[in-house]
RNA sequence: GUGGGUGUAGCUCAAUGGCAGAGCAUCUGAUUGUGGUUCAGAGGGUUGUGGGUUCGAGCCCCAUCAUCCACC
């Protein structure tokens, strides 16, 4: 079976193993940097692969807008066209007909909506998905969801019944998980009854991997990791799990204890381009002034080329100047540092002292002493 | 030397004789399946200087300094 799923260790609740597909092994737990449009934003898959990148994600909604997935198909495919030859997961655009277009409208069908590039109308079906991920090839791809605002029981409720049968679609449309591995969808907001639901349900439909969305998006950590609580218990030992868009650098070992497997995230890719530096002393802004005279590197324990190279006064310079070496320079550091505390997390697991890791980790991220 | 213009926040500039403001810059904060965006807040003034008129002057009058332009 071309995408086995090895559980390697456990402690408590968290897992280390390995996920193998066509274009590599993925070892977790395991966190993706983000290339939405067929680039990790100011990072070239050479520098990806130095920060011990193992799998990246792409987007379906971005790619089919521009250049198109055909064209992407034509052009040997996404791991050729931007020359990453690692695993590479894309979303499939569920999200971001909800969250881009602020013109949209569903029906039992489909979602039809407006471009956010040149406004022309489009419609995405869960077929329609599905053809688009299978043009753009990615090793993992996702059901085609409705993501709702977590809170609302009334609108959650109808977004988990539609889900369902978008995942039923989804999988009769994409039958074969010998070249990509389906994903499906766990949704279901905070309420632990419509999670445990959706888990149980979407199990029938034998997917080789199950993700958990519709999280981080506006509910409080706390009600985040009591919906992680209430729905990874309903779902299977023996497949990977996804949470999707998350995240933050004490979120990771949360969900990680909670038995996520895999991650991904626009945060260190982003609050690089806005000049913020992920420490283990908490998010830092490299625009204040009390790093203008800083002789250090941003994170003395960190491997990352821009630690062993640069100082802290020369990046806020660099963030001040508005430079693009400063996002480039940040963004490999964000991902370093995320990639690196994954790794720290996966050998304290096989150590089999995670939660030490995980207390230690957070009570210096978060200042809690 | 003569005539004219201009002096207001770090910069560029607003402000009927009636509480001295904006943009940029500076400083601080926000951003979770990416629109390199945007948003929120803060600090910052002897209105060149000295007089005068007026209930009240950034604004009117006099002097002075600085600066720019034109002409000797």
């Amino acid at each position: 079976m071309t995408f086995e799923f090895e559980l390697l260790a456990t402690d408590g609740n968290a897992r280390a193993g390995v996920f193998h597909t066509p274009h590599g092994d993925i070892p977790t737990p395991v966190f993706a940097p983000v290339g939405t449009v067929a680039s990790v934003k100011a990072v070239p898959p050479r520098d990806l692969v130095e920060l011990n990148a193992s799998l990246i994600l792409s987007n379906t909604y971005h790619l089919h807008l521009r250049p198109g997935d055909e064209l992407i198909r034509d052009m040997g495919g996404l791991h050729r066209f931007m020359a990453w030859d690692r695993p590479i997961l894309t979303d499939s655009g569920g999200f971001q007909v909800f969250s881009l277009t602020k013109i949209n409208k569903i029906d039992e069908d489909g979602v039809t909506f407006k471009s956010h590039i040149d406004g022309r109308q489009l419609r995405f079906t869960p077929e329609v998905s599905m053809q688009i991920q299978e043009n753009l090839g990615a090793d993992i791809i996702m059901c085609f969801d409705q993501c709702p605002p977590p809170t609302d029981r009334a609108v959650v409720e109808n977004a988990v019944r539609r889900t369902h049968a978008w995942a039923q679609r989804c999988r009769e449309a994409h039958s074969d998980d010998s070249v990509q591995a389906l994903f499906g969808i766990v949704q279901g907001g905070i309420f632990p009854d419509l999670r445990e639901e959706s888990a149980t349900f979407l199990q029938t439909l034998d997917f080789p991997g199950y993700a958990i969305g519709g999280l981080a998006v506006g509910e409080t950590k706390p009600e985040m990791y009591a919906t992680l609580d209430h729905t990874l218990p309903a779902l299977p030992q023996n497949k990977p799990r996804y949470l999707m868009g998350v995240g933050d650098p004490d979120d990771l070992p949360e969900a990680v204890m909670r038995g996520i497997d895999i991650f991904d995230c626009v945060a260190p890719t982003r609050v690089a381009r806005h000049g913020s530096a992920l420490t283990p002393y908490g998010r830092i802004n490299m625009r204040n002034r009390e790093h203008a005279r800083d002789d250090q590197p941003l994170d003395v324990t960190c491997d990352c080329y821009t630690c062993k190279t640069f100082s802290r006064a020369y990046l806020r310079h660099l963030v001040h100047a508005k430079e693009l070496l400063a996002h480039q320079l940040l963004s490999v550091h964000n991902i370093r540092f995320l990639i690196r505390h994954m790794e720290n997390m996966r050998q304290a697991i096989f150590d089999g002292n995670f939660k030490d890791y995980a207390d230690s980790f957070l009570n210096r991220y978060l200042q809690r002493l």
